[in-house]
DNA sequence: ACAACATATTCGTCAAATCGCATATAATGC
DNA sequence: GCATTATATGCGATTTGACGAATATGTTGT
């Protein structure tokens, strides 16, 4: 939990100073997604994951909302300005990446077509946010 | 060293990630800066000064210039339009925190004062990049 | 060559991150 | 209550980063 309003830059960076962590933010990009379609997408450990997402929820970047079984994550629309326009810059410049870019595709297909995923009975992961 | 133009951005955020570091950078903010005055004005140890100063140049976002004796430190000129977006929207919230604004005032006294600062040959500190 | 000064690096230690694996918690449906 | 599914957390091993203290390197002036 963190003190909405004051943003410890340096925490703020570290939270963003790992490769997994950038993917997930880039797959929140502006919009709220199931955990089961991050580990799916990601190819990676569930617990792994798991981790790395209840690493940005202690830095405030991150927001969780519980729909039964499922959690859905989302960026945090921060009162500083500071943060909220370095975390834009990054997102901006992930999207950019090829393998960012690859990412994205996948949750889109999978927004078309859930029961390739192995999740037919998953939350449609595409919401507008 | 690093090749100039790719830049990793999750090793970008690391070396973001560090309150001594981001004391360094707002300190280099449009200038180029002796070590001596990072030691001076931190009031911390010329090696972890040194250190900090050595993990950025590794990371590509300082360089370093020789002049005698000292050494001069600046923020590298970045290819990446992302990295350089990153770096100064960080660079101008640290412009606005208290902390870095006094930092900032003691690296202009120093520019007026050196005797003051036990730096009587230390080179001017303040020199328009 | 030597002394003095500015800066960098090495070493040992400690804290923090990351990971895989196993297990715990929470919600759902029977 | 019990089984199933989705997600989170605990544990131990490894790695990485930060630090203080000591020392090494590079430059200047004698």
């Amino acid at each position: 939990m963190r003190n909405p309003g004051s943003i410890d830059l340096a925490q703020l960076f570290a939270a963003l100073a790992d490769p997994t962590r950038l993917r997930l933010l880039n797959l929140m990009n502006g919009r709220e997604v199931c955990v089961c379609y991050f580990v799916e997408i990601l190819k990676q450990p569930q617990p792994k994951i798991s981790r790395h997402l209840a690493y940005m929820r202690n830095a405030g970047i991150v927001t969780a909302r519980r729909e039964g079984k499922w959690m859905h994550y989302s960026i945090t629309r921060l009162k500083d300005e500071t943060a909220t326009a370095i975390l834009n810059a990054a997102l901006e410049g992930l999207a950019g990446l090829k393998e960012m870019r690859a990412d994205a595709a996948s949750l889109s297909r999978a927004c078309c077509q859930p029961q390739r995923f192995h999740l037919s009975s998953a939350p449609v992961p595409c919401e507008a946010s």
